[in-house]
DNA sequence: AAAAATATTAATGTATGTAATATATCAGAT
DNA sequence: ATCTGATATATTACATACATTAATATTTTT
């Protein structure tokens, strides 16, 4: 017999919405500009209005979307402010994450991180940027779950829906792809060789880097 | 006329819902360990149960309730690791506000600061409890306000109501209240001096020894 | 034709109804 | 008394219906 806590509930109807228009928004299904509403989006996933609303209000506490009143809602434009404060952050918490993983002894299992650099290599020869970026998810999102903190993690994967939406043009730049490979090994060895310095100052070049990445992309 | 920005539209009842729980809550007036329920909230506020659904899941996802599925809704309670991770990540973001601020030129204006250890330091004569926790809460929200930067500021309001929550208690220690005033002041003077280093290290061990506070309180 | 007045539409915010189900209650067996 | 199982209760998740209001379209007036 299962234990009772590993009885899987069925998700709920609002979580499914939830992913499903989470899904279109970072695949660019969904594009900023055109209006959606509650009514059409039921209709479309075949549910009532009541969990649709429930899976935007999260969705628009998340800064994925926004509510125009009496016109619809859309998915958010990010202004050169915006990516300002989301790096802001990001290299707030992400700086606090490297230094703590390096610096912890007896020293962290590196295996998995690692392990994505490798597979982003190989996204990147094999021209597959889809599996480029969920590399480069995984690489950054380690760091988090190595913190075993949640709320930090949480804050972490809210910022890394928006920087999804913003950023995947970034990777258009020439010559972005094997810099991001670069930086990320860089960090990768600091963090390796126990060199908290380094590690915290190659991550800060990489959030920086990647910054300027982004905002020359969006012009 | 006004303009149109500033014709400020009634609040919506789930607002109003979110606030008014909220405020039970940080008050003290809902206890962990009682259960509550949709429908008698609805009731007791006089509204239908669905912008007060509304509120809950706000509230939930700030952590400050917690749904015990076909039990009710309870204010959380908070354990050590909370404690840890909460204050690790305040850490994080308040020292960056710190450094940021410190090193700004030309320099902020830090009348409000000022002012807030005055508001602080009356509240600790005439023993007015709240007025102390307010005054403590402007101190450090006001270096997240002149960041400039909102979703800095979002983290960090969602952490100040944890740790209203958590830490009410820590100010019943004995000389608690003092030393609180002297770390403010010493963050203070180092900000004003402009001094970066000096700050940080003031606002760390002001964060530390607050922890410190809180987790032996808890006990 | 332009402006004003009016009606319609579209979208959300709120209220209420319904079905599913975990928990609590209680009777009966041991 | 304690356990077991049936029944009742409480609570939510979701659906649906209604109310409100800004935006839009239409009509009327000048």
């Amino acid at each position: 017999m299962p234990k009772l806590s590993a009885i899987k509930q069925p998700e709920s109807l609002a979580k499914m919405a939830y992913d499903a228009i989470r899904n279109s928004i970072l695949s660019g299904l969904w594009q900023t500009g055109e209006l959606y509403n509650e009514k059409a989006i039921a209709a479309d996933l075949g549910i009532s209005r009541t969990p649709v609303r429930e899976a935007l209000l999260e969705l628009a506490s998340q800064d994925l979307i926004i509510f125009l009143p009496r016109r619809g809602l859309m998915v958010n434009r990010f202004s050169r402010r915006d990516v300002d404060e989301i790096f802001e952050l990001r290299k707030a918490i992400e700086l606090l994450a490297v230094e703590k993983i390096t610096a912890a002894s007896p020293p962290f299992d590196l295996f998995e991180i690692e392990e994505s650099l490798f597979k982003q290599r190989k996204a990147v020869k094999e021209k597959d940027y889809s599996a480029f970026m969920e590399a480069d998810r995984r690489f950054h999102t380690l760091f988090g779950e190595l913190t075993n903190n949640r709320r930090l993690m949480g804050v972490l994967e809210n910022l890394r829906d928006m920087i999804h939406l913003m950023g995947t043009k970034a990777l258009s730049l020439e010559g972005r792809a094997e810099a991001v490979i670069k930086e990320h090994q860089k960090v990768f060895d600091a963090v390796k060789k126990g060199d908290v310095e380094k590690a915290r100052q190659a991550m800060a070049y990489h959030l920086n880097s990647t910054k300027d990445a982004v905002e020359e992309s969006e012009l």
